[in-house]
DNA sequence: GCCATGGGTTATCGTCGTTAAGTTAACAAC
DNA sequence: GTTGTTAACTTAACGACGATAACCCATGGC
């Protein structure tokens, strides 16, 4: 209890200071003793899990590192030691979930050698259904600016996972022979369109929305239609 | 100077509180001297268009009531005066860009008696646009869940914008007789298409995407086509 | 035994949203 | 022209926040 500071200022706070009884640490690690080498790591992974499910359950600027390190049973500073600050947790959650949705598309492209539009056709519902199920690290990923730390990096996931699902829509361009298409811009507006229902519906739960499977199936086939359509010529449409 | 207050305890913050000089107080009013009934009305739409602003230039979060106040040489809790907390301030914000966004659906379709199909494209055109050069609101209006005070309001202008756009398409579904289309999903699906856009143009202004004009024509494009295609059985795209 | 170091701690800072209590200027009635 | 009343605003303070600085101490190689 001694005041080593230099100061000697009196202490103001600190009274309920991360003594939130709700929040038990998680005492699953077995041994009491403390490690070394090697047991940082996993930490590091701990506190990304925590924050994960923080996140997630509560949003990221509503979770607090006090909240995050207490739910570990450590205190909030211990956290700095794997984290710069609270934006490099969130970062690291983004890029690892951009990197499996990326996963998840060139899987696809490699499993299924079949018609390219039926291959984009899956992607784009995987896609939803993706975002649809993983809501919080899609809200996360996508609905919020991104972190310096995921901008500025050189293998930005986002542009990896966008140019996996150009490679889809080349496919299908080539396919069809869709003359005069312009690819890149095609992705982007699927992608935006995929993006907008996943962003909406996890967005705006009390929506009265469609049913589900309605909605999605709906939503893709219209994308895939429009790309179709879209890409050559009005001659269906008739608007001059 | 006198300390007024029963506790007597010491003061310990307030030492950076509110002394930024970057931050002038708007003199504008000309009077010196306090008004009085009335000029209270002033002061709430003097908050809202500085919340506006700053929401505007630096997101919710970062935006905090005591500078609000700061920019219009107000203490920070004056505020509360006007508005119950941070939250009512966002939630009038909101409310107000959703109905501007409802009245330009509206004068649309009232305007011009036109072929439907041309009425919902300007329309999705419009939205798209509208979104786009009001980046801040439309953020702050479909990219964070809305606040209760919204939510639970019984005029939700969401659900009007909604429906402004609703009537476009069934417009679109009778005209083009597309039996068969689910007006209800068909709108959903298209407003998500439109959202997406908007919403990942807005938060990824980094990502290289293609011209503007190219980007926002060939989206209405794919979207009113997708409609069309995607309302009555997939007989162009050929996917069983 | 010594000590560098990794994995933690406590104390503290400045800021935040928000509340409580007090101040002050403009009006109303007497 | 004093006396309320009240709208508009202030100061002081609270508890929580992100972050930093300074310290503690068990482990493990020497």
């Amino acid at each position: 209890m001694i005041n080593h500071a230099g100061t000697m200022a009196e202490p103001k706070a600190s009274k309920l200071d991360e003594a939130t009884p709700a929040l038990e640490p998680d005492l699953t690690a077995g041994t009491c003793t403390r490690k070394r080498k090697g047991e940082g790591c996993q930490r590091r992974q701990e506190i990304l899990e925590a924050a994960k499910r923080l996140f997630a359950e509560e949003g990221y600027e509503k979770t607090t590192i006090r909240r995050i390190a207490a739910s570990l049973g450590i205190s909030s500073t211990a956290l700095y030691v794997y984290f710069p600050d609270k934006n490099a947790v969130l970062a690291e959650i983004c890029a690892s979930t951009f990197r499996e949705l990326r996963q998840h598309c060139a899987d696809l492209r490699g499993a299924i050698p079949s018609d390219p539009l039926r291959v984009l056709h899956d992607a784009v519902t995987h896609y939803i259904q993706f975002g649809l199920e993983h809501p919080h690290e899609y809200h996360l990923t996508f609905n919020m600016p991104l972190p310096p730390e995921v901008k500025d990096n050189a293998e930005h996931p986002g542009d990896c996972a966008f140019q996996s699902f150009q490679a889809l829509v080349q496919d299908v361009v080539e396919a069809r022979q869709l003359h005069g298409a312009d690819g890149n811009a095609l992705t982007q507006q699927l992608w935006a369109g995929m993006h907008g229902l996943v962003s909406l519906v996890l967005l705006r739960p009390d929506f009265p929305w469609v049913e589900r499977s309605v909605l999605v199936k709906g939503h893709v086939q219209l994308l895939v239609e429009g790309v179709l359509r879209a890409a050559d010529g009005r001659q269906c449409g008739g608007l001059g």
